[in-house]
DNA sequence: TTGTATGCGTTATCAC
DNA sequence: GTGATAACGCATACAA
């Protein structure tokens, strides 16, 4: 392993000054700043982090904690943490997952990244001993990223509307989560200033649980119809169902899901979908974690990146 | 933070013997040893693992390299990735994703976790400076960790067979992979056992690709006839065809698939599917590499863990 | 501007 | 069996 030294002796300077090169470049004049620089090329210097990590009080590592039962159809997740993956990756910072709520103060660690936190979590969150961010919106003040849910379900609504279904309903999640009511809100205040009645269903979300709401209530939908849905999952149910039921799709009825979650490989039809830029929530969770480390645990607030229409088959 | 030292004054003894009590216990008197026990325990003492690492010059990190494309990644990454998660935790091992190719050699780190290598592959790994594990079989002497895919094969013929299934077809993926080898292999051995003339198609693994094969050839096939798949997404297109086309699933059409990802989130009918253990699978993986990097890269072995036929909706 | 000394927390080595 | 000391690679404080 080349180290500091080895490089300090190549450069006939002392080790103070190759470190010197790597974090305070201004304090060195270019002359000798050159000659190091050339050693370390010619050495092929790569910094011990775990020194590094040793003398800054500091391990490199961040546990990812997933509160929830990861259901493993969603490709979501895995995104996710590629995307957290580039965002620890400037600073070789690796992960630690963690599914099992025992070990989330065990070990060494700088700070966590959670997802899956419901309400009901909140009151662990202030036992955390080290910084901490959220992947999921939020409104206890605690540091988040998410996408912007409400303006996810205006953009789904305002869309259903631009292609001229006359009707359009929204199927939720039923949860009391902020994500949820986000999203309902989008919908809702999109209707109302179209002077337009809102109209909502709750369900799980499984696409069973939608293909059972499309059945029993089809009688009642009018054929001019775009379901604006919380999740992909139900979204799939939704339109799956309608098929079954000799209905058209995307003539008479449109489709919308939430996710952006591209299930083609298994779905019959591609659908219409909001997608959130997950790798880039990913990637700015891991950013933001780092800074609060790094400044001590001081807050970075909360971050909602925008969603995007994606236009497909399950829309007219 | 409490550290050896604070531990060793209270209990009033040098920090060696600390250290030793933790690592070499034998050498310690039981006395001596109880006592620091209790002040271990008292001032709930955790060892810093960048310290440790520092001084046995390891960084207590490995490499996850995905080598296929993001996109494609199948849905059971997220539990290999919890599995190997599970067998690095007792080491405190943490890990970092890596998909771009630039990132397998920068940084620091103890070896690779290497998954989703091809044939093309396998130059790469002669440079690897480091110790790894491959997750995937191969016939060149790297170390892996895989289920046993002729045995998968097997299985779910003789299943199909058991099912009183007159004709048994496999649809393989066209990838001249082991894993895919393998497969096929232990269909037709199957088959050969019962005198029966083994039928394989080769197709992308898409299911929009099965889906085409049934529908151009559904005419060719009799009416008592098990489909084992080389994937679930395969099945799962095939499943869906045959449901368009009126036929009878599972009546007059078995269908298996492989790899135990549950897809019914989004799927008609459960399907009958050859379960890898893929959670075990990860953390053996994981603990292959951590022997193998503390015996200084050793060879471990090929390890084939047993696949698992679950029965359910797709075949009679 | 540059170099020296010291310490981060742990373990191995060698005395006692 | 136990303790003092040095070392891992780096960065901060201080001296030159």
């Amino acid at each position: 392993m080349v180290t500091l030294l080895d490089v300090a002796k190549k450069a006939n300077v002392s080790k103070m000054t190759v470190s010197r090169v790597i974090n305070h470049p201004e304090q060195v004049t270019d002359e000798l700043r050159e000659l190091v620089e050339q050693a370390m090329q010619e050495l092929n210097y790569q910094p011990n982090y775990v020194a590094q990590a040793l003398v800054n009080n500091r391990t490199n590592v961040v546990k990812f904690v997933t509160l929830e039962d990861i259901d493993t159809t969603e490709p979501y997740y895995m995104n996710l943490l590629f995307g957290i993956a580039q965002g620890l990756s400037k600073k070789q910072y690796a992960i630690q997952l963690v599914t099992d709520r025992k070990q989330i103060k065990e070990g060494n660690f700088d700070g966590y990244l959670i997802t899956g936190a419901r309400s009901s979590d909140y009151s662990l969150f202030d036992e955390l001993a080290k910084p901490f961010v959220l992947f999921g919106e939020n409104h206890r003040g605690f540091d988040f990223v998410d996408n912007n849910n409400q303006l996810g379900g205006e953009i789904a609504t305002k869309y259903a509307l631009s292609r001229l279904y006359r009707n359009v309903i929204f199927i939720g999640i039923d949860v009391r989560e902020p994500f949820e009511v986000s999203r309902e809100t989008g919908y809702v205040n999109t209707l109302q200033q179209n002077k337009l009645i809102p109209q909502i269903y709750r369900i799980p979300n499984h696409s069973h649980a939608a293909q059972k709401i499309i059945k029993e209530n089809l009688g009642k939908f009018h054929h001019d119809t775009c379901f604006v849905c919380a999740s992909d999952r139900i979204a799939i149910g939704v339109v799956r169902q309608l098929l079954n039921e000799g209905a058209k799709v995307p003539e008479d009825f449109g489709v919308i899901g939430y996710d952006g979650v591209f299930l083609d490989q298994v779905s019959n039809l591609k659908l219409t979908t909001v997608k959130q830029p997950i790798f880039a929530m990913g990637e700015l969770l891991a950013k933001m974690l780092l800074q609060k480390i790094e400044q001590d645990g001081s807050p970075q607030g909360e971050a909602m990146l925008k969603p995007k229409l994606i236009r497909r088959q399950s829309t007219r």
